[in-house]
DNA sequence: GAAACTCGCGCCCTCTGCTGGGCTACC
DNA sequence: AGGTAGCCCAGCAGAGGGCGCGAGTTTC
């Protein structure tokens, strides 16, 4: 509930036009719509449905839904109940409006349950002052409706003489608004008429203001529940009123066969017993105003609770440590998160227990994979509103960490700290290997070295060197080494051993005396040889042939 | 009706773990 | 010189702990 100043002009509540002026001026007063007993007084046929009815009003321009627009994307809408014949009572009871944009009107009602009659039009632009005010429910019913998610009503004045005669914003709500009303009734037992204006539910008005959704821009949609009714009914006293509201509630059961449930008409609230919703009408009762930000509470407690929130009192100490709350209840919760560990929620699939039950039920999410949180910019949900929130940091590019030493910035706190611990910290301790030697600055990089040498695989792995095979990368790393500084190549003649075959088998030469170039002279001298023994010829160089590798020599050697 | 207790939601935090780019040593 | 592999690092998401605070419920 937002805070409780409330200042409506009278002429905000423009007084409906009659049916005779409409009818002359046309379309000259866009602003103003005419009433359906207006109507059916001057002869108009009574359409056979509620969607026809408005529909054959809207098109006529009888009927107009004016939306204007208060600030930003906030819509504001004032609304009046009108009494309708009793074969429309049926028809109108809840409704919703849905407004894809203003060319083209769509008007929607549901299925007509209920006596209550709501027939709606929309009126001026209200002053700024009207974005304050009580919240306006809408039944369960009506939010399941795809279109109403998101969206936010507020009930912000609903007694056109009382606005008229009681324009003071402070406590205006409480005192204006049927919510006041009721628990006069309840008190003192007085029908709306009589405390009322003197047409009663004539001069009644109701102003709503709807904020769509993210998903729901360029839309408006309203839900009309309880409306009071026409003088074709006759209305209850307002202790009665609250009971017949009540019963009415009764005769809309959540669903066929089901136990009855009783709504609050103020808010979403249903309970199964009348005691239990006027208990809850309590609520609605703010008559505690906290001196310092003017929010009202219903108790004293509560206030007191509040004034201890600016004033930093916290009666509540706990004996094990040195912090303090404003309740009693916070002061539990602290013992058992850090000195009971008492965690009575328990998860049925796994050993996860918490302290809070909204902490079990953010845990089930990760068994179920439930991600309400969809963000609006990409395919990402989260299970939570702190990781979207977090998230769409991603999207703004905002780095609100700020490294202290070197000013760089970061996205979270916990990069920031890891690079602070990394970049400007002396002695970083390191993540020993478990498997081998290695020290690893950060345990997320051990990991992924452990994942990369020290993980089995099933296919053996054969070193370039030798039949050597293994399992695990980091033997065979290992073992490979071993061939680094191995001199390997030995010599069949003398224990001259060397690592590079070309290195031994020019030391073999030096057994064999052979010279490659050489067993055809000095790379200098080949030319020479070449035409010597090759382009002259008359020249036959007679060739020992090894009888092993076939290569030739000039004499006889062995090799 | 008030106080105590319980509940629920929101917010912020930490710890954790994975990922990919940049850098560098080695082959 | 180029390829490759390992390390360093920041980015980012998952999970859970802890507290603030208002509202609902129970108790007296």
């Amino acid at each position: 509930m937002e805070a409780p100043g409330l200042s409506v002009p009278s002429e905000h509540f423009t007084s409906i036009k009659e049916l005779t002026e409409t009818l002359e001026k046309g379309q000259e007063e866009v602003d103003r719509v005419p009433r359906v007993h207006d109507l059916q007084s001057a002869g108009e046929p009574a359409p056979i449905g509620s969607h026809e009815l408005l529909q054959a009003l809207l098109l006529e321009g009888r009927l107009e839904l004016v939306e204007t627009t208060a600030e930003g994307d906030k819509h504001i809408l004032t609304l009046q109940p009108a009494p309708l014949a009793p074969e429309h009572l049926e028809l109108l009871n809840t409704g919703w409006l849905d407004i894809q944009h203003m060319q083209e009107v769509q008007v929607e009602l549901q299925e007509a349950e209920g006596p209550f009659p709501a027939l709606l039009w929309l009126e001026e632009e209200p002053p700024p002052s009207v974005q304050q005010g009580a919240v306006f429910g809408v039944q369960e019913e009506l939010s399941l409706v795809p279109e109403l998610e998101g969206m936010k009503f507020h009930l912000l004045e609903q007694s056109l003489e009382v606005a008229k005669e009681n324009l003071e914003p402070a406590g205006s709500l409480s005192e204006n608004s049927e919510l006041t009303k009721l628990e006069k009734g309840q008190e003192e037992h007085q029908p709306v008429a009589e405390g009322g204006g003197p047409q009663g539910v004539e001069e009644q008005f109701i102003l709503l203001e709807s904020r769509a959704g993210e998903d729901a821009r360029g839309e408006l949609a309203l839900a009309i529940s309880t409306l009071n009714v026409g003088e074709q009914r006759e209305e209850p006293a307002l202790g009665q009123a609250n009971n017949e509201r009540t019963s009415s509630i009764k005769n809309q059961p959540k669903t066929k066969g089901t136990e009855q449930t009783f709504q609050c008409n103020l808010c979403a609230f249903t309970c199964s017993r009348v005691s239990s919703l006027n208990h809850h009408m309590r609520s609605h009762k703010t008559p505690h105003t906290c001196h310092v930000c003017l929010k009202t509470f219903r108790t004293v407690t509560l206030l007191q609770n509040h004034i201890n929130t600016h004033t930093g009192t916290r009666p509540h100490k706990c004996m094990d440590c040195d912090m303090a709350f404003v309740t009693s209840g916070e002061l539990v919760r602290h013992r058992r998160y850090k000195h009971t560990h008492e965690k009575p929620f328990k998860c049925s699939m796994c050993k996860y227990a918490s302290v809070e039950a909204s902490k079990l039920k953010r845990h089930i999410r990760s068994h179920t994979g439930e991600r309400p949180f969809q963000c609006l910019l990409c395919s990402y949900a989260s299970r939570d509103t702190y990781k979207l929130k977090r998230h769409m940091l991603t999207h703004s590019g905002e780095k609100p960490y700020e490294c202290h030493i070197c000013h760089a910035h970061f996205t979270q706190s916990g990069t920031m700290k890891m690079h602070v611990l990394q970049k400007h910290s002396k002695n970083v301790p390191k993540h020993q290997c478990p498997h081998c030697d290695a020290l690893i600055a950060r345990k997320s990089d051990l990991r992924v070295h452990v994942r990369n040498l020290h993980t089995y695989h099933a296919t053996e792995m054969q070193c370039r060197r030798c039949p050597a095979t293994f399992h695990e990368r980091y033997a065979l790393i290992q073992h490979q080494k071993t061939h680094k500084d191995e001199k390997r190549f030995k010599c069949p003649r003398c224990s001259y051993a060397c690592k590079q075959e070309r290195n031994l088998a020019a030391h073999i030469r030096t057994h064999t005396g052979e010279k490659p170039h050489k067993h055809l002279g000095q790379r200098r001298n080949l030319e020479v040889h070449r035409k010597k023994y090759h382009e002259d010829s008359d020249f036959n160089l007679t060739l020992h042939e090894c009888p092993t590798c076939g290569r030739g020599f000039s004499r006889w050697v062995s090799h």
